[in-house]
DNA sequence: AATGAATGAGGGTTCATTCAT
DNA sequence: CATGAATGAACCCTCATTCAT
């Protein structure tokens, strides 16, 4: 007797989904405007325009949206770096490299409510929020030092620490992406792709 | 012949200074290991042993003494930072930078509590706390810049946006900052500064 | 055929109101018992037999919740007092004042932790409680003072200085409110009022 | 050897006696202007320019300041009320209610401090404070009370409800006291003696 | 007698979470 | 599913009082 007999499941689920990712929305803008711990409850039903139980029939906790940002955060970014393939018939890897900088790049001035949560957490004590984020980081790093091993072997990276490198290396990407989350005018990011390169690859040029 | 005949009075203000440190070391144990908001000021106290109005006896709230401890861990980063002197009897530009490097590095590994604090601050959004450590943060980013300027100015340095280098370079050390800190092995603190720096002035070494 | 075919929504703004109500009938009897600053919201959750948090959903402060309840005695007087109308077809103004007095009288005593409250503030320094009580107060003055200006206008009232004398007037009906609300026993309103009016309009009868 | 070898007791005494009034003085001006609830201990000893500790060497509590504030004010007020002689060779009591009042007027505007103090509370709610006020008004409403009803049998004062009408005179006399502590002007204690005694022994002069 | 550092009970308020409707 | 009133633990902070010096 039911008026729709079409796939209800699928349209409930979609609406679900829509639903979700409004609070999602509402949420990762109030977190990176005021802050994970400033952010209340409140103020993200209020965003969402969504009642107080509503929410928690989406997240099971405050800290559980956090994750989940974190995670959408993270996957946008694993996304968009991927492994150098030395393989003969690729990219030379600095070509490789600079697409994934410039991937990444582009992705986190797409998303700065997100990347500022990121930048902000990650660094916070031993959290179970922090985890998940230090965890990418860690990933980030052993795919730099995987990098940095294999072109020491291939002769193309000088012999060096490959942990303080890989962090270093990190850092300074780091240190490039809060540095456009603050700059207020838009970078033309293959421009600052090319300095990050052109910094990381052959240093400030001084000479040795 | 003892040096000190000085007032007996210097009792009772040692006795206090003595007591803020201790409540100063709890305070910044506590926030580095829960981080500033989940730790409490029941925390606090408990740690340090004293009574709970005792603590509004050295500082008048929660964010002061966050503010002490930061304005102390600042101070102690900016005194180990000098300005590179390009004068003729100076040592070399290099050596300079290391030594500043190295400084750093060892201030903060001798103070990982403190140096935890800075790391977490000033990338969220506009606290009042978080504002000094971004002004550190930009003071020591200016420093750089001014140094590449000068770099380039001399034909030292290769010519680049220092603003996006700056960047990198300030990026860089905070990655190598995070990677000791995380570390559980004491790293050897010269030979992790000699690579920094080879990073910082040579990169990587990839081939052009 | 029943009146009220009005939205069933009246029922949660009833509840609501009536909630509220609650509260406040709860905080009104433990401010008179044990005064404003002495009463606690703990003491008042626990006779409205509310949660704490509870209370806030109400009203905004402990400060609130006095202000709300001297809004409503002071509404209550200024509803029983009318400015005495000297029109023809109006009751003599001895009949208009003597309803006055009655009604406060009533109201007086049928709201005693109410009136105990406005009896008890507005005479401390500048709080920003007792500016409304105090206006009120000064507001009942300028009532009799305009009255009594008009009083010696006409004739029917002695030339006397209207500050000093008004000010003797509504403090001596505020002597007989404590007074009453001190007895335990039920006084004859009709009969006080009498005597009020007694005492005001023609004094102790003392020969000149 | 003691050098003095005057009588140290007085003068141990006297100066004790010195510091009393000074804390005692400092309190009633604090309290006047803050209020009881809002003055604080600190304010106190910050105005009496002593220690913490020495506070609670001349007073046991901040309750008992009040007390001993409170039992001076009472003390001069009763000073200055005099029970009405009705012997032959008195003056008349219409002079000598004036008498009284102008005493009465003339401490209160002299001792605005305590005054305020006294007019505050008194009619909170049943604390041990507001018990010495109370008893004092009580005292002074059973003065009259008694010469009212005097006055009844010898004919000089018409025949009312003692209790409703002693009420109301101290009430007038409350309220007029008011009215000069909030006036910032200083007025002509005789004159307003002179309205009150009007009002109260003549009422409004309102045509029965 | 005088001091003032230390105390800790108690204050008002917030807010993530629950659950009856 | 959606709601939002209700909850209560936990928070930061104040301040009258004590006591070793």
């Amino acid at each position: 007797m039911n008026v729709s007999t079409v796939p209800v499941h699928t349209n409930e689920a979609d609406s679900r989904q829509k639903r979700r990712a409004e609070i999602l929305a509402a949420a990762s803008a109030l977190f990176a405007e005021q802050g994970y711990h400033k952010a209340s409850i409140s103020g993200i039903i209020e965003r969402a325009n969504i009642a107080r139980g509503t929410f928690y029939l989406y997240f099971s906790s405050k800290h559980a949206i956090l994750e989940a940002i974190l995670d959408e955060a993270i996957q946008g970014l694993r996304a968009r770096i991927r492994r150098i393939d030395m393989g003969r018939d690729a990219p030379s890897p600095r070509q490789q490299l600079r697409d994934n900088i410039l991937r990444v790049l582009q992705y986190v001035t797409s998303e700065p409510a997100l990347t500022q949560l990121v930048l902000e957490h990650g660094l916070g004590p031993d959290d179970e929020v922090a985890e998940r984020v230090l965890r990418f980081y860690r990933h980030a790093s052993e795919l730099i030092e995987s990098s940095l091993r294999h072109g020491i072997e291939l002769g193309v990276v000088r012999d060096c620490d490959v942990g303080v490198t890989a962090a270093a290396s990190l850092g300074a990407i780091r240190g490039v992406v809060a540095h456009l989350l603050l700059g207020d005018s838009e970078a033309d990011l293959e421009q600052v792709t090319d300095e990050v390169i052109a910094f990381a690859l052959g240093g400030l040029g001084f000479p040795g």
